[in-house]
DNA sequence: CGGTGTGAAAGTTTTCACAGCG
DNA sequence: CGCTGTGAAAACTTTCACACCG
């Protein structure tokens, strides 16, 4: 079996990694998993940080947070740096997920195929409305939220999605807390108050379109990004 | 009329704003929106940091970036405050938006009313395929892609949404561009290549969850997050 | 060569701490 | 008194530049 390079005896020392690192991790792996579909055996740090709008020294110090993966004169091997990506990341094992929130945007999110690509699974699905509640969508049961957490326990779910309308999210978000889930994506436009063992990342559509308008109106040619992908913000407010 | 207090004449110089300022702006906006509806007059800095994570520092700060609206002793007027952001984010106008890709979650989006707080509306909806041209969705009808640069000039619209496959994403974006779209939010897992004065936000739903599940499994306690709200974010990779 | 890994320098963002104001 | 606005210090992140490697 094809062993990271870095055993875990010499990671470059506990220092902690700074979040925005682990998001251009994702960039990094998203990148590496498309130039590996396209045939492509190895890339060296300045192709893929110009793929992506980073620098040459950039990639190599985020990578150089979790190990050493390349070989001077040649790069990285795509196929080396992707399971090491997805073993740092936690992608190489599946996520079951569960979802609270069957309405427009959760119907959606049910149907996505791209969670799989990633490892993650939708397990189940919640809804407080009755007239939801026993539909099967996309082959997943719509089920009141007093079964979350039996299902939570039966199915070992870490990970929960907040797909509700803002006035119901904190509700449902310590609902969650309580049966025992990790971290949570929260869709709903509202900062949701968590125990410090408790992730959370939030994607709020309004404010992205809000970011792009004060963008656009102050036309930050650059100074504003670079490259970038995805990702909402890791989250943990105290009180 | 309630006029801001800093007149555009003595803002603290051209500096330019970090765009994490800008995203906190957002949260700030939104959190005192909620505020307001629940009829509170005034908020201190140390308040409004505390309900989203940050310290009160940070909170004054990133308003200095801006201008002065406070008062020592008292805070900040909600009504005040609210109008001075929306004003600086760009949204105290209306932003037609188009979208291209009416599928799962295009459709989803279309129904989607929380972008009309912040004064987006969807205007219009493209897609290649014939089979969904010519339907009406949520009041607007599906277009194809060749009458886009018509309904951009035509509605003067500057911001376009990106709801499509991956594989065909850069395809739309580089039509979006030509069609005279400023600011794109790209939902398609790649990474998209821009000219320099056109802005993106991207939004990943596979990697939100990838970013949760490297918080939760390296249990990142503090140091990973305090508070925070969407956004994906702002790039104009370069090549 | 072409490319990595990495200290040290530069640049950026956050926190501190306090003068000043109503 | 309670709170803002803001320089100055501290912390953090990015870029530079170069030794070293195959």
């Amino acid at each position: 079996m094809n062993e990271s390079r870095t055993p875990s005896g010499d990671l470059p020392s506990d220092a902690p990694v700074p979040k925005v690192v682990v998001s251009r991790l994702s960039l990094y792996l998203r990148e590496l998993q498309r130039l590996q579909s396209a045939g492509q055996q190895t890339i060296s740090s300045g192709q893929l940080g110009n793929l992506l709008g980073f620098s040459d020294a950039q990639v190599r110090k985020d990578l150089g947070f979790f190990g050493q993966f390349g070989y001077p004169g040649v790069g990285y091997r795509c196929d080396e740096l992707i399971r090491a990506m997805r073993d740092i990341l936690g992608t190489n094992h599946p996520w079951p997920v569960v979802m609270v929130g069957v309405g427009n945007l959760g119907l959606a999110l049910l149907g996505y195929r791209g969670f799989g690509r990633q490892n993650f699974s939708i397990r189940a699905a919640f809804d407080a409305d009755p007239a939801k509640v026993g539909q099967t969508i996309q082959g997943i049961l719509v089920r009141p939220l007093n079964e979350l957490p039996a299902v939570v326990r039966h199915e070992g779910v870490r990970l929960g999605m907040i797909v509700v309308p803002a006035e119901r999210a904190q509700e449902v978000a310590d609902r969650l807390v309580v049966a025992g889930v990790e971290g949570i994506v929260n869709f709903a436009p509202v900062t949701l108050v968590l125990p410090p063992h408790v992730q959370s990342v939030a994607v709020d559509l309004a404010i992205e379109l809000e970011q792009l308008s004060f963008a656009v109106t102050n036309k930050l040619a650059r100074g504003f990004g670079e490259s970038i992908g995805g990702q909402g913000t890791l989250a943990t407010p105290e009180q």
